[in-house]
RNA sequence: GGCGGUGUAGCUCAGCUGGUUAGAGCACAGCACUCAUAAUGCUGGGGUCGGCGGUUCAAGUCCGCCCGCCGCUACCA
C-alpha cells in the first residue's frame, strides 16, 4: 500500500590484519542504532559489515604462520564476527571479500569500467624498498651518500610496477559538480571542506592493480594481476546488494544511505567511490559520515603504547548496554573523544543509574505499592500534565531528527533532558504526598509518569537494546507495542505491572 | 608553507540569518524532600565570550590584523 521506505546502512570492511578493537566497535555501534531506529521507524533496513581479507599483508602474514591464505583468513575474520554478536549489532549480512559473490562483482565492475574505457594499463612507480616491501613517497626519501633511504632506514630503489589504472584524474570536476549539488555527501561539514579542497588540488589517475602479490581478485584477461584494494574493498557495498545482477532481490537498496567510516578512509569514500560509480554508470551513495577516534585517558591509542582498547574487555566489566550508551553519548559523533573510566563511571551512574533508571524504580514501586500493582488511570486533566506529556510526545521526533543527521550524543542529550524532567515533575507532584490527600490525582500522575518512562524505553531501544527490553517488560508493553507508532495508543487501564528491579548497576568507584 | 576549522563559566560544550540582565550538563556550596538504586528537586557562586582595532543605534554573533590549538595536504584499510 505506502510507498516502501528503504534504508542502506554499512560500516566499512575491517581489515583481518589487525584484532577488533575500539574504532571497530565504535563504528558499527553507530550503524547498528541508526539501524536499529531505522526499522523501529517502520523501514526496510540492510545493515552490512563484514571484513577485508586481501592483500599482501595478510598473505605474508599466512605464509608467516605457514598456513593457507584462506585458511589464515577463516581464522581471523572469526573475531570479527564474534565482535557483532558480543556487541548486539543487528547487521543482516557479513560480507568476506574472499567470497565468490565478492569475487564476480569485482569482475564484473572491472570489465563494466573497461568497456568504459575508464582503465587503462600503465606502469605504478615510485620509490620502493625491498626490506620493507613497501612505496614511499618522493618527499619521504632522504638521500645519504647517493643512496636514497626510507624513514625506515631500508635503502629504496626507483621501481616501475605494470598497473592499471583507474582514470580518476578525469573525474576531478564532475566530482566537484557533484558535491556541489549533493551538499550533504560527506559529513561533517569540516571534513567535506578538506575533501573539496583536495580534489581541487588536482587528481591523478589511480593505480588499481598490483603484480608485487597474488592474494587478491584476478584482473579479467590478465591474470598476472590482482585488483588492489581500492576497487576491491569499496565494491563490497554492492557485491551485498547482488551486484551486477541489477534485478537481485537486494539490489532495491542501493544506492546507500550512509556509509559510516573513520576519518582515515575518508578519501577513499568519498572521491575513489563516487568516481568509480559514476563511471560504471551506477547511482552514488546518499552519504557518507566520517567519525573521529578515541583516545584513551587522554593519551593517543597506538600498538606501541600498548593502551588499545579491546571492546570484549570493556563489555565484560561494565555491561554492553553500559558501553553503548557511554560510547555515543560521550562525544559528539564525528569528533574525536577521550575514553577515560571517571567519564565512564560518572555517565553511567548519573545519567543511567540515578536519572532514568532510578526514575522507573520509584515511579513503579508506587504503583506497585498504591496502585495494586495496576496500570492506573488518568484522572481530571491537570495544566501541570502538559509539561510532562508534550515532552515525551515530541520525544520521538526529536530523536529522530537528531538521528537523521548522525548526532547520536544530540539524541542521547534529548533523551536526557525528559529523564531530567521526568525526576523534576514527580517531586513537583508528589504522588507520595497525594496519597494521603487525592487519589485520584495521585493515580494520575503515576499513569503519566509511565506514559513519558514508556517513551523514553521506546525511544532508547537502539541504543540499549537489552535493558530496554527489561524496562519495556517492567512497565508491561507488550513485546508488539515497542515501536514509535505503538506510542501512540495508550495500554489499557489495569493492565498489571510486573514488581520493579533497578536496571542499571551504579559502578562503586574506588580506583581514581 | 597552502587550505580549512576552532578558541564562550573549573571541565565538556550550546549559542541560526547581529538586538532585552550570555546558557546547559558535570563539578562546587546551601536548602528542601524522604516515593526511590544514600537516589531526586530547588537555589546560588562563578565568564573582560583568545587579544587589538573597525562597521553599526546595537557584536560571542559581521570585517581586518595578531596569538594559541586542531585537521587535511593521495595510493599505509
Amino acid at each position: 500500500m505506502t510507498t516502501e521506505r528503504r534504508c542502506y546502512l554499512t560500516t566499512p570492511i575491517y581489515y583481518v590484519n589487525d584484532k577488533p578493537h575500539i574504532g571497530h566497535a565504535y563504528t558499527s555501534l553507530a550503524t547498528d542504532v541508526l539501524a536499529r531506529w531505522k526499522r523501529m521507524s517502520g523501514y526496510q533496513v540492510h545493515f552490512l559489515t563484514g571484513t577485508d581479507e586481501h592483500g599482501q599483508k595478510v598473505e605474508k602474514a599466512a605464509e608467516a604462520r605457514g598456513m593457507d591464505p584462506q585458511a589464515f583468513t577463516d581464522q581471523v575474520s572469526q573475531a570479527f564476527r564474534d565482535l557483532a554478536v558480543t556487541m548486539n549489532f543487528s547487521n543482516d549480512d557479513f560480507i568476506r571479500t574472499t567470497e565468490e559473490r565478492h569475487k564476480e562483482a569485482c569482475v564484473a565492475l572491472w570489465k563494466r569500467l573497461e568497456e568504459k574505457g575508464e582503465i587503462y594499463l600503465g606502469a605504478y612507480e615510485g620509490w620502493y624498498a625491498v626490506r620493507d616491501e613497501a612505496f614511499y613517497g618522493p618527499d619521504e626519501i632522504t638521500e645519504k651518500d647517493g643512496q636514497k633511504f626510507a624513514p625506515t632506514g631500508a635503502p629504496v630503489e626507483w621501481v616501475r610496477e605494470p598497473s592499471y589504472f583507474f582514470r580518476l584524474g578525469a573525474w576531478q570536476e564532475r566530482l566537484l559538480e557533484f558535491y556541489d549539488a549533493n551538499p550533504d555527501f560527506i559529513a561533517p561539514q569540516t571534513r567535506r571542506n578538506e575533501v573539496v579542497s583536495f580534489v581541487k588540488s588536482g587528481l591523478s589517475d589511480l593505480s588499481i592493480s598490483r603484480t608485487s602479490f597474488k592474494w587478491g581478485v584476478k584482473v579479467p584477461g590478465d591474470e598476472a594481476h590482482v585488483m588492489y584494494v581500492w576497487v576491491d574493498a569499496l565494491t563490497n557495498y554492492i557485491t551485498a546488494l547482488g551486484y551486477p545482477d541489477e534485478n537481485a532481490a537486494l539490489w532495491k537498496f542501493w544506492p546507500a544511505d550512509v556509509h559510516f567510516v573513520g576519518k582515515d578512509i575518508l578519501r577513499f569514500h568519498t572521491i575513489y567511490w563516487p568516481a568509480l560509480l559514476m563511471a560504471a554508470g551506477l547511482p552514488t551513495p546518499k552519504r557518507v559520515f566520517a567519525h573521529g577516534w578515541w583516545t584513551n585517558e587522554g593519551q593517543k591509542i597506538s600498538k606501541s603504547l600498548g593502551n588499545v582498547i579491546d571492546p570484549v574487555a570493556l563489555v565484560e566489566q561494565y555491561g554492553l548496554d553500559p558501553v553503548r550508551f557511554f560510547l555515543l553519548r560521550e562525544v559528539p559523533f564525528g569528533n574525536d573523544g577521550d575514553f577515560s573510566r571517571k567519564s565512564l563511571v560518572q555517565r553511567l551512574n548519573s545519567e543511567l543509574a540515578n536519572d532514568l533508571g532510578n526514575l522507573a524504580q520509584r515511579t513503579l514501586s508506587l504503583i506497585q505499592k498504591n496502585c495494586e500493582g495496576l496500570l492506573p488511570t488518568t484522572g481530571e486533566p491537570d495544566p501541570a500534565d502538559a509539561e510532562l506529556l508534550d515532552a515525551a510526545a515530541a520525544l520521538p521526533g526529536r530523536v529522530d531528527e537528531a538521528l537523521n543527521r548522525q548526532a547520536f550524543h544530540e539524541a542521547l542529550e534529548r533523551i536526557q533532558a525528559v529523564s531530567r524532567l521526568g525526576n523534576a515533575w514527580i517531586d513537583a507532584q508528589k504522588p507520595w504526598s497525594l496519597k494521603k490527600t487525592d487519589l485520584v490525582r495521585m493515580a494520575s500522575v503515576l499513569r503519566h509518569l509511565h506514559t513519558a518512562l514508556r517513551a523514553l524505553a521506546t525511544v532508547l531501544q537502539p541504543f540499549m537494546p537489552d535493558t530496554m527490553e527489561r524496562m519495556l517488560d517492567q512497565l508491561a508493553v507488550p513485546a508488539d507495542a515497542r515501536t514509535l507508532d505503538a506510542l501512540a495508543v495508550p495500554l489499557p487501564d489495569g493492565t498489571p505491572l510486573p514488581p520493579p528491579s533497578p536496571l542499571f548497576q551504579k559502578i562503586l568507584d574506588d580506583a581514581v
